[in-house]
DNA sequence: ATATTTTTACGACAACTGTCGTAGCCTGCG
DNA sequence: CGCAGGCTACGACAGTTGTCGTAAAAATAT
C-alpha cells in the first residue's frame, strides 16, 4: 500500500513540525514549543495528536509512565505533496510560474537566489 | 478594508481559476468545463459560486436575463499569498527548500529547469 | 398563454477543523 | 498510604467545506 501520504491540516502541520524535529516527544513539549509562538490550550494540543493518533500519522510508546509520540510518515514525503499539490492545483504544474510568484514576492534574499541558481547547476 | 487577500480552499481555486480564465461568465460554463474533469452536479457548482459571492470575492452582473460572474480579487494576489503562506509554515521560509522539494519530484523537465534558471539569471 | 426547460435560491447533511471543558487516571510527595 | 497536581480521555461546539435535493423563479419553445 505504498504509504499513501497524508495531507495535513495547518494545525497537524504545525505540530508535526516539531514531533519531525524532536521524536520522540511529549505531548507537553509540543505544547511548550508551540506556546512560544500563539496561544493555545493545551487541551487543544493534545486533542489534535491525538487525532492525528488515530489516523494513524502518529504512534505512541509509553516509556515509564510517560506517553512519547513519534510520526509514522516521512517529512519530505508529505511536504513534497503539499508542494505537488500547490503546483499542480494552483500553477497547472508550471514550476516556473510558482517560483515566480514565490521569489517574486520580494522576500527572497539574493543570497538565496544565488543558492536556488547553484542548485539548480548542479541538476543539469 | 484594504482587501486582505482570500484564502480559497480546494474547490473554490478551482472555480476561481476558471473564473479568471473566462470572466465574465456563467455557472454553466463553471460547470461545463469542470465536469471535463470530473463529476460534479451543477447545484454544487452554483453553491460554490453563491457562497464565493456572498464572501465577496465574486461579483455578479445581470445582463439581459444571464447571470456573469467575475472576480474582485487578483489571481496574482492570491496565488502569491498560497505559495507564501506554504512558504512559511511548511519550509520555514525557505524558498531553496521548497525548490527542492517542488523540482526533486521528477516532474519537472529539463526544459522546465532552464526556463527557471535563465529568469533567475535575469533576476540577478 | 401555456407547457417545458433552465437557472437560481435555499436549506440540509455529513465530515473535518480548531478549540476547549470536564472528569477520571496515575504518579510522586509527604 | 493518601492526596494534590499533572496528564489523558472524551465529548462538545461552532465554523467551514463539499455535496446535493427540492422548490421557486425565469426564460423558451409551442
Amino acid at each position: 500500500m505504498a504509504s499513501e501520504t497524508y495531507q495535513p491540516s495547518e494545525a497537524e502541520l504545525e505540530i508535526l513540525n516539531l514531533i519531525w524535529e524532536l521524536e520522540p516527544v511529549t505531548v507537553r513539549d509540543i505544547h511548550a514549543r508551540i506556546s512560544k509562538t500563539r496561544e493555545v490550550g493545551y487541551t487543544t494540543v493534545l486533542k489534535q495528536i491525538q487525532r492525528l493518533t488515530e489516523k494513524g500519522v502518529l504512534e505512541k510508546q509509553i516509556t515509564g509512565g510517560t506517553h512519547y509520540f513519534t510520526s509514522t510518515i516521512r517529512e519530505a514525503d508529505v511536504k513534497g505533496k503539499l508542494v505537488d499539490k500547490m503546483l499542480n492545483t494552483a500553477f497547472g504544474g508550471s514550476a516556473l510560474d510558482m517560483m515566480m510568484h514565490a521569489l517574486g514576492n520580494d522576500k527572497v534574499s539574493p543570497d538565496e537566489l544565488r543558492a536556488i541558481k547553484s542548485w539548480l547547476d548542479k541538476q543539469l
